[in-house]
DNA sequence: TCTGGGGTCCTAGGACCC
DNA sequence: TCTGGGGTCCTAGGACCC
């Protein structure tokens, strides 16, 4: 038994799940084409109704009513999926300790020594969390079993939806010569060509390539996949909630495609101030920004705004965004999308006692507005931020920001 | 497949140091 | 200004994931 299993991982992966999220709570669309993402004007997820029909994830929801006007395009409803979740990962905490949350619709189990308490095999076991699953949510889930989580993953994918594939070490094999190289998790279709170069087509092919070759010829990452498709378990579960960011975006398409600068720069302000909300509730005080308009070629026109010092409000720092909003804007080129991503983070509890003179007269006032702001009270964008009172105020308080 | 809104990590190359 | 060898830090940009 040890030797077909030295780690036991399970990995679950929910099919369709905002779409069966939506046939679930509205049971009049069982076997009918849903897909969800209407607010995004794109397909967020495709029902294996859908699927079949030729609707794929990604598609335009115009397209999607032109081309299948049969299929039922619904509005997202985040609240439900994140219930829906929680259900799932509490059923399958029932069976396991570790219990890694992957994303709202994806996770890790370790499976390890279970099957002595459950008496049950490894294969039972997954039988048993996915009825339990299925019949109390009313959605499929597709659970591989293997010996690492790369090889868990190939495991789900391989039979979904409602698929259930157990995979011991002695069996790897037979699975990664399935397996196209360009859907093994961690090589995107990006890499895949350079690895056909060197004749590298499958899962397989890959595995038995040897080491030095791989050290010699991949990045790091590829390394570690190589490693973990040999059966040799790297990426440990990890059962802790997400409980910070190394950044925030925060980012919206334009639609139509606009060169309207007083639009874009309103946009690109009102994403700094969420992106900004949510470093708050983290506590984040930030030194870096990166603003970007998105042009119709897809491509990123950005800019990184430095502060000198960390803050946690935008208010302050304004001006250095317009600075910077001003280099990136062409006049002649119409946007499709305005961003904007904030990081290099640290925690505002220490070090809040400011050296610079004024710092705390305008600190005190952005205490007392940004708290209103967060609980919804006032809004920044067009009206408060744009003010020529608020804006004098700050004027004078910028330079001192951005020494 | 003409493409949403979030995230993470790695690498190459330049600047600067001894 | 060229010759070596070695290190660190930072940035831009690419690639991956859901």
């Amino acid at each position: 038994m040890s030797t077909s299993w030295p780690e036991a991982i399970l990995h679950i992966d929910a099919d369709a799940f905002f779409a069966s999220v939506t046939q679930a709570v509205n049971p009049h669309l069982k076997g009918k084409p849903v897909v969800s993402g209407m607010e995004r004007g794109i397909a967020t997820a495709v029902s294996y109704e859908a699927k079949a029909l030729g609707v794929t994830r990604g598609m335009p929801c115009w397209e999607i009513k032109k081309q299948f006007p049969t299929v039922i395009i619904a509005h997202s409803d985040y609240k439900l999926y994140h219930l829906f979740s929680n259900r799932m990962f509490e059923i399958l905490k029932k069976y396991s300790p570790t219990v890694e949350i992957y994303s709202v619709d994806e996770g890790f189990a370790d499976l390890k020594g279970l099957t002595n308490p459950f008496n049950m095999s490894y294969k039972q076991i997954g039988k048993t969390i996915k009825d339990e699953i299925e019949t109390s949510l009313g959605i499929t889930v597709s659970i591989g079993i293997s010996t690492t989580k790369s090889l868990a993953k190939i495991a789900a994918n391989l039979n979904k939806p409602s698929g259930l594939t157990i995979v011991p070490k002695n069996k790897t094999i037979e699975l990664l010569k399935q397996i196209d190289i360009a859907k093994v998790w961690g090589i995107g279709y990006r890499s895949a060509p350079k690895l056909r170069r060197f004749g590298i087509n499958t899962a397989y092919d890959y595995t038995v390539r040897p080491e030095v070759f791989i050290k010699k010829f991949f990045p790091k990452p590829f390394y570690e996949i190589w490693k973990e498709l040999n059966g040799i378990s790297l990426f440990k579960i990890d059962p802790n909630p997400k409980d910070e960011y190394k950044s925030i975006m925060k980012s919206h398409t334009v639609t139509p495609a606009t060169n309207d600068k007083n639009v874009l720069w309103s946009r690109v302000l009102s994403h700094v101030e969420s992106a900004f909300l949510k470093a708050r509730k983290y506590n984040y005080s930030v030194k870096k920004i990166f603003i970007f308009l998105k042009t119709q070629s897809f491509k990123y026109e950005g800019i990184e705004i430095k502060l000198t010092e960390g803050t946690s409000f935008p208010l302050l720092i304004r001006q250095d965004i317009r600075n910077g909003f001003e280099k990136i804007y062409k006049s002649n080129t119409l946007y499709r999308a305005t961003g904007a991503t904030i990081y290099d983070f640290s925690n505002n509890n220490s070090g809040q006692i400011s050296l610079f003179p004024n710092h705390s007269e305008i600190l005190r006032k952005a205490e007392k507005i940004y708290p209103l702001y967060d609980e919804r009270k006032i809004q920044f964008g067009t009206t408060l931020l744009d003010k020529k009172s608020d804006l004098k105020k700050l004027r004078f308080s910028i330079p001192m920001f951005s020494t």
